[in-house]
DNA sequence: GTATGCTTTCGGC
DNA sequence: TTACGGCCGAAAGCATAC
């Protein structure tokens, strides 16, 4: 049988949930921003709304760039407030899960689902509980969302993509190969600009030409393993299985600094409050950690790391101001500038057994 | 060669 | 003219072991 699968997105998140609770804004342009302290507008737009987009507003862009785009018109500026997202996706994503066969929420704001069983492989049947979930989504919470629905995952995920904002695309087995084959390939999943521009010395420019490639000069040039996998990607016959997540796979804490320095000391001293952020979540959720990276992004806003890890998982106690100073100084013998940012990275996360049942009531993905 | 594991960088939102 | 966050997971790059 075929699989049906899917891919929900919430339509530009954050601000839309700003419009829901502010509904006078809607109509206007509405950027979601993270103020770093800096200096009075220092910081980024993290979200806009399709009004800010229309008028230039991108993801990343510093605020006051935003600013000057969205001079003229009545902007709503609004300060981001991550807890509320996230009460809000928790809702939805529970809601969700009852909704489907089994579900793997991939983000803040998206998931992918199976309904294979539930659909006995019907694409009509899919469509129909798709727009469902659209509806109970509406009435719950008066949120848009777009649904991709197709036999894999990197297809379903293109299919909300091209649905957005608030549309449903069903692709069927056999609609798959019109759909995929006049698309770039920069657009399959895991093709970057410098995989595409391989692909391009091969005169390989769309989904459609990659298929059609010669398996032997693909698995010459990018190796078995890719050459298997972009070919699956360009035919939408990926396999990869909806897999619930549970907990975080790792926790990362970046502050930006009052002012630059390369001074690991000074840096850790403005650190230590996230310190302490990072050492209350590792108490909380009961986890022991075998990565610590240490994180430097310079004042050009490259990034730069510098991680060790144990042999064994050790937990909050191994989690001490000497390690952490011992890895900025480290860092910052190598870099040699100044730190405009610094963080740490906690990963390769395991749960302590002791602790297992509190901390997943405590934390329940995501 | 291929698998495995670790460090660093990339890219999405 | 420039301007610039804080997360996350995955890919890439490298070393080692069979």
């Amino acid at each position: 049988m075929d699989h049906v699968i899917g891919h929900i997105d919430l339509d530009y998140f954050y601000a839309q949930v700003e419009e829901v609770e502010n509904p006078s804004i809607r109509g206007r342009p509405v950027i979601v921003c993270v103020f770093s302290g800096r200096t009075e507008d220092s910081g980024v737009v993290s979200t806009s709304n399709y009004v800010a987009r229309n008028l230039g507003v991108k993801s990343g862009m510093p605020i006051v760039l935003a600013k000057k785009k969205l001079q003229g018109t009545e902007a709503v500026i609004v300060r981001m407030e991550h807890e509320k997202y996230e009460a809000v996706s928790e809702r939805i994503m529970e809601s969700l899960s009852g909704q489907v066969d089994e579900l793997e929420q991939t983000g803040i704001d998206e998931a992918f689902f199976d309904l294979t069983e539930s659909t006995n492989g019907d694409y009509e049947a899919a469509r129909r509980i798709a727009e469902k979930i659209k509806e109970t989504i509406m009435l719950d919470e008066h949120l848009t969302c777009s649904i991709g629905i197709a036999r894999s995952k990197s297809v379903a995920k293109l299919g909300s993509d091209s649905a957005k904002p608030g549309g449903l695309s069903v692709i069927s087995p056999s609609a798959t190969e019109s759909f995929l084959s006049p698309l770039p390939v920069t657009k399959l999943y895991g093709v970057g600009p410098k995989t595409a521009d391989l692909l391009g010395q091969m005169n390989v420019k769309t989904a459609g030409d990659l298929s059609r490639a010669d398996p032997g000069e693909l698995g010459a040039r990018f190796g078995r393993k890719l050459a298997a996998y972009l070919l699956a990607a360009s035919t939408g016959t990926d396999d990869d299985p909806i897999v619930k997540r549970t907990g975080h796979a790792q926790f990362t804490r970046i502050i930006t600094l009052k002012r630059n320095t390369k001074d690991p000391q000074e840096a850790f001293s403005q650190f230590s409050e996230a310190f302490g952020d990072l050492h209350g979540r590792l108490v909380e959720t009961g986890k022991s950690f075998k990565t610590i990276s240490a994180i430097g992004i310079l004042t050009d806003l490259t990034t730069h790391t510098k991680s060790k890890t144990f042999e064994v998982p050790v937990g909050d106690s191994a989690f001490t101001q000497d390690l952490i100073l011992d890895l900025f100084t480290s860092l910052s013998r190598s870099v040699q500038k100044d730190f405009r940012r610094v963080g740490l990275r906690l990963s390769v996360l395991t749960q302590d057994e002791s602790q297992k049942s509190l901390s997943e009531y405590l934390e329940p993905v995501k």
